[in-house]
RNA sequence: GCACCCGUAGCUCAGCUGGAUAGAGCGCUGCCCUCCGAAGGCAGAGGUCACAAGUUCGAAUCUUGUCGGGUGCGCCA
């Protein structure tokens, strides 16, 4: 539990036992206690007084006096007033930081750990792109967010599965293997010339021209069309996803499932679960034979006005409805789509994340449609859209050309500013804000660079450690000596200000948990180490607040605790981000 | 034409699901290293929170409308 929870609770017990709630049922949902914007307010405010004014017809400042009385009784609370418009401050007793320093650092890798989830099961879709090649800075982001959403979730409490659909039965798929073929003629010793318009010219596929024809030698030109495409489709997806699973190695980044779309469409018993789900929907009404409007506005060139297979997707909050079967009889992909929600529906999920490219955002009505339809209340679906990702050098836009198959990949990225820099930018920013991402200003040594920043605040701490080993080789720094250290002794503000700012880890990670938004870690993590760092440079003036105190063993240990703490919360924020938290900074 | 996202300091952005005097970095001005890492810190200047109504004790935050920027709009995936 959060200290701030511990407040809440004490409050609404107050409120429970006070002769103003008597006979009454209180609505306390909106109560909140929050550490003040400004320190000098105290330790916690709560607005439990002007939430409850209206519902007992009384004023606001009366009732927080009626409450501040009460909570002034508390043993942890040294005084709480009445201010402003019906707040109460409250300032805690002498020790209680400390003390909860003590819990800090004996919580340690569990500190804030699995407080939300309740192990709720929920499936994160992240990266999913296309088989078609190797990975672009433009996966870069989802990357990064999806797989740091799931360690948040992780870390709150949830059972997380970090899923990939493979996108492999469509149209794009034969285009890949058709550019594949290409390239075996061109092993094989064929003149192929430019690479025709719509297939893709990327070199990536010349290695897989050749293994292919290292292994069937001209075998492939003599097989009649069908059976060549099947060898070129497997064998081109199966290359594919091994180059994009190695470069989201390179980004940290492991699925538990990668999901094969095909395997929707695949026939068992001359039954697909595309046809299963068909048939489920129509059941329940939502699969129906008509026509659709045409669009408003310019028509398209080849519209053609004709009855097909749709799903009723307005019925749950979709803005038209959705067509499911091409003229050609196969299956569209939104079909695959509904089938795919409902496989994982089966499979027992909760919560089901799609991390989608901001590009996609005309899908999220239509996707939520499907979750309504299919599971009703019983499950949810968010969207997370990210924006689009900038690239500078040295504040000149990098460009960047995809048709000629030259873009920017991401093993480019990673490679060249690395992966803890790329993972702390890519999380610095919320979702759907465009960033802009400077490889001059990422790899920058300074505090204009917040993963620099951050991974110094820590590697400060660890010099601090070897620094106290070094000047008192007599002194007992293991691991049972800092944790039975005399914490009273931290009385200074700024060491007092340090573990509150800790204490609001546990609150952060709920919050941001709830509401799918791992970027608030990367900000507090920001916000910790300039704690440390204000701290730190105060030991200038004062050298009494130094952490190391030769003359005074007790004060160094308590201080190495408190740096315990410090590093002890700044690496699990920083094992959610994916960034290392380095000893020194080199 | 419709839907979704965005609009906060000169620039890039936070703002803890409605709270007190709206914050940070960069840039600008001026300071602080005989001292645990100055790879850092302190102070100052800089705001009609795009605009207008509404909801209420209280709005950058919620509602509606307007303006500006982005994305997407049947048989592509």
């Amino acid at each position: 539990m959060n200290v701030f929870q511990q407040f809440e609770d004490k409050i609404k017990k107050i409120v429970e036992h006070a002769e103003f709630a008597a006979n009454t049922t209180l609505d306390l949902s909106s109560l909140s206690v929050e550490p003040p914007r400004d320190p000098a307010h105290g330790d916690f405010a709560t607005n439990v007084a002007m939430v409850l004014a209206k519902q007992v017809g009384r004023n606001p400042r009366e009732l927080a006096q009626t409450i501040a009385a009460e909570l002034n009784k508390d043993i942890q609370v040294s005084v709480a007033e009445v201010a402003g418009p019906g707040f109460i401050n409250i300032r805690v007793a002498e020790g209680f930081w400390q003390e909860h320093l003590g819990t800090i650092i004996s919580a340690g890798r569990n500190y804030g750990r699995g407080l939300v989830g309740k192990r709720l099961k929920v499936n994160v879709e992240y990266v999913s792109a296309n088989p078609t090649g190797p990975m672009h800075v433009g996966h870069c982001r989802g990357a990064v967010v999806g797989d740091a959403l799931a360690n948040l979730l992780e870390f709150a409490g949830y059972s997380v599965t970090r899923e990939y659909v493979i996108n492999d039965a469509g149209a794009q798929i034969d285009v890949l293997a058709n550019s594949v073929f290409l390239r075996y003629r061109e092993a094989l010793g064929e003149a192929i010339g430019e690479i025709p318009a719509g297939l893709y010219p990327g070199d990536y596929l010349v290695p897989l021209g050749k293994e292919l024809a290292g292994e069937f030698g001209p075998a492939l030109l003599e097989m009649d069309e069908a059976a060549r495409m099947t060898v070129l489709r497997d064998r081109s997806i199966a290359a594919m996803m091994v180059m994009i699973r190695e470069d989201l190695e390179l980004l940290g980044v492991r699925h538990d499932v990668f999901f094969s779309e095909r395997t929707l469409h695949a026939k068992h018993g001359g039954v697909s679960e595309i046809d299963r789900m068909l048939a489920e929907m129509r059941d329940k009404g939502f699969v129906y034979d008509g026509r659709l409007p045409p669009p408003k506005g310019e028509l398209p060139a080849d519209w053609e006005d004709r009855e097909q297979t749709l799903f009723r997707s307005t019925d749950v909050g979709d803005d038209m409805d959705r067509p499911l079967v091409k003229s050609d009889g196969s299956y569209t992909y939104f079909a695959a789509d509904v089938a795919y929600f409902r496989d994982k529906f089966v499979r027992g999920f909760k919560r089901m994340v799609y991390v989608l490219g901001a590009d996609h955002g005309g899908y999220v009505k239509r996707l939520k449609a499907v979750a309504k339809a299919v599971a009703g209340d019983t499950a949810e679906l968010d969207v997370l859209l990210c924006q689009l990702v900038k690239l500078y050098r040295g504040g000149e836009p990098v460009r960047m050309s995809k048709r000629s198959g030259d873009f920017v990949t991401l093993r480019e990225v990673v490679e060249e500013v690395g992966r803890d820099a790329v993972r702390f930018m890519m999380l610095y920013r919320k979702p759907e804000a465009p960033l802009d991402f400077d490889f001059a200003k990422v790899t920058e040594q300074s505090k204009d660079n917040a993963v620099f920043y951050v991974q110094y605040a820590h590697a400060r701490c660890r010099s601090v450690e070897r620094q106290a080993a070094s000047e008192m080789p007599n002194l007992d720094v293991s691991e049972a000596a800092i944790k039975s250290a005399d914490l009273s002794l931290l009385a200074d503000e700024g060491e007092k200000a340090l573990i509150s700012r800790m204490a609001e880890f546990p609150r952060m990670i709920e919050q941001a948990a709830r509401a799918d938004e791992p970027h608030r870690i990367a900000f507090y993590l920001q916000q910790l180490a300039s704690d440390l760092h204000q701290h730190w440079a105060r030991g200038k003036e004062m050298p009494q607040l130094r952490f190391v105190n030769q003359e005074n063993a007790n004060m160094t240990l308590a201080r190495l605790a408190l740096l315990r703490g410090i590093t002890g919360v700044l690496s699990l924020g920083l094992a959610i981000v994916g960034a290392g938290a380095p000893d020194e900074m080199r």
